[in-house]
DNA sequence: AAAAAAC
């Protein structure tokens, strides 16, 4: 198990909503919400949002990063209106991006909240549904826009909104949304938008070359930072066990059992073996939903709405899952894959945890993935020890049938074996990067964010994702594999 | 080794 000790970082009492310089209507809908004190980037981000600042916002997962960024620009839209637009035209004022349909939707539901006593009108777009009921409402006139990518341009060039009023813009998930797979998609999107507005960028994990590639969409920005970067929320109970494919299925089933897990995400790396998997708990029994990208709309925001709604106990999930997505009082999340980037587990394990709640967060290690593993411990910044687990009952099937042949048994109770995927746990470190103190920067110019980098203009582009080589830790106790040896 | 985001 991990270490989670941080240091107390926040010890000030915590402040309240209503010592915030907003409008009655705001204050009112947040406690509606039942909210009374801010959440450290709340508490830190929302003055500075205020004042009409560029922020790059980093918070751990699940400390109410939305609120942070809509709150006070429903604040700054009330109190700043455009004068030289009438309020009846209902321009679009302020646009927030986010990178997967569901966290769209979320996002938009936490804002129509915020802004429900106000005369704003907010709505959402995306993808994979009718465009028709979407056109009405921008057509209608709406202040706010949460929209993703794809969709938002679509109606762009169908002339359905119009983004030449834009004062404010935030990227929710702003790693992802300036990830090589999303630039493209929201570069033209800004080519839409005025040059002068206010723009804010939201996430729990912001890596070195992000971070210097956000700067070119800022504009004399300050970064609010409330925990150490890419770090992992401390109530969560983070395991990593060695396991063998072949038992990664009932491994799961099992600690479901022995710790009387009520509801979990299991992650997946591809959207067939997500469908599989689903399939196979399903057959076992579990209520299971499955959530992909080969699904239709409909079919994701049913099983997403059916895990919300407690009705089933499994959602079997790609990386649409992973970011933002807020799932009340999840006790676990099971990563059946390691996932590619190590960003990405940071985000997978913050669905649990959430909101100062405890969480599992449970990770199936074969050994084909002392690479992935490495990526994660060094981005966290903790030691991973990965333990064995003791597997009960019966072997996966094609084992137990050899094993038979070759010494048949009288089969009583199978004894409790381990799963060996013929590695060893990682020897203690002595190595004093992972124990490195965080130093806190509660305002930190943007030139002091890369201290000793050339401060040349911020690279626009692909060179800006130009990874360094990865180092192999040997987290098995073996070598690196030979390049031959790999092929 | 992949996923996501438009039709």
């Amino acid at each position: 198990m991990i270490d989670t000790h941080e240091p107390a970082l926040d010890a000030a009492p915590a402040a309240r909503f209503d010592t915030l310089p907003l409008d009655p209507k705001l204050l009112r809908a947040v406690a509606d919400s039942g909210y009374l004190t801010m959440t450290p980037i709340q508490a830190k981000a929302i003055p500075i949002v205020l004042e009409g600042r560029d922020v790059m916002g980093a918070a751990q997962t699940g400390t109410g990063k939305t609120a942070a960024f809509s709150i006070p620009l429903l604040q700054r839209m009330l109190k700043h209106e455009n004068p030289s637009v009438s309020p009846a035209r209902h321009p679009v004022r302020a646009l927030v991006l986010a990178p997967t349909r569901e966290l769209a939707d979320q996002v938009a539901e936490n804002v129509k909240k915020y802004a429900k006593h106000t005369h704003l009108r907010s709505t959402v777009v995306f993808g994979g549904i009718d465009m028709k009921p979407q056109t009405l409402q921008l057509k209608a006139g709406v202040e706010v826009l949460i929209a993703t990518p794809g969709r938002l341009l679509d109606h762009i060039e169908a002339k359905n909104c119009v983004l030449n009023q834009v004062e404010y813009v935030v990227l929710d998930e702003a790693d992802r949304m300036l990830d090589i797979g999303f630039l493209p998609d929201l570069q033209r999107i800004l080519s839409y938008l005025p040059k002068a507005r206010q723009t804010l960028l939201f996430s729990a994990t912001f890596s070195p070359e992000i971070k210097r590639l956000a700067q070119s969409y800022l504009q004399d920005p300050i970064l609010v930072e409330t925990a150490r970067p890419n770090q992992t929320a401390s109530t969560v109970e983070q395991r990593f066990y060695g396991v063998t494919d072949d038992d990664k299925r009932g491994v799961i089933r099992q600690i479901l059992r022995d710790r009387s897990i009520r509801q979990a995400i299991v992650f997946g790396n591809s959207k067939l073996g997500v469908a599989r998997l689903a399939r196979s708990f399903e057959r076992d029994g579990l209520r299971t939903a499955a959530l992909h990208g080969d699904k239709s709309q409909d079919e994701r925001l049913k099983s997403l709405d059916a895990f919300k709604r407690g009705e089933v106990d499994l959602l079997v999930a790609t990386d649409v899952a992973a970011r933002g997505l807020d799932i009340a009082d999840l006790p676990a999340v099971f990563n059946f894959d390691v996932p590619f980037n190590a960003e990405d587990y940071v985000h997978r394990i913050g669905r649990t945890g959430r909101a100062g709640a405890s969480g599992l967060a449970v990770t199936l290690v074969t050994r084909a993935d002392t690479r992935l593993v490495a990526d994660i411990e060094k981005l966290i910044k903790r030691k991973i020890e990965v333990e064995p687990f003791e597997v009960e009952g019966e072997r996966p099937r094609f084992e137990s049938r050899r094993r038979r042949e070759e010494a048949p048994v009288e089969e009583e109770a199978p004894a409790p074996r381990v799963s060996r995927p013929s590695f060893r746990p990682v020897a203690p470190s002595a190595d004093p990067f992972f124990d490195k103190p965080y130093e806190s920067s509660e305002r930190v110019e943007p030139a002091a964010w890369e201290k000793g980098k050339p401060t040349s203009p911020a690279p626009k582009g692909l060179s800006a994702y130009i990874k360094p080589k990865r180092q192999v830790a040997a987290l098995f106790g073996g070598k690196p594999k030979a390049p031959a040896e790999s092929a």
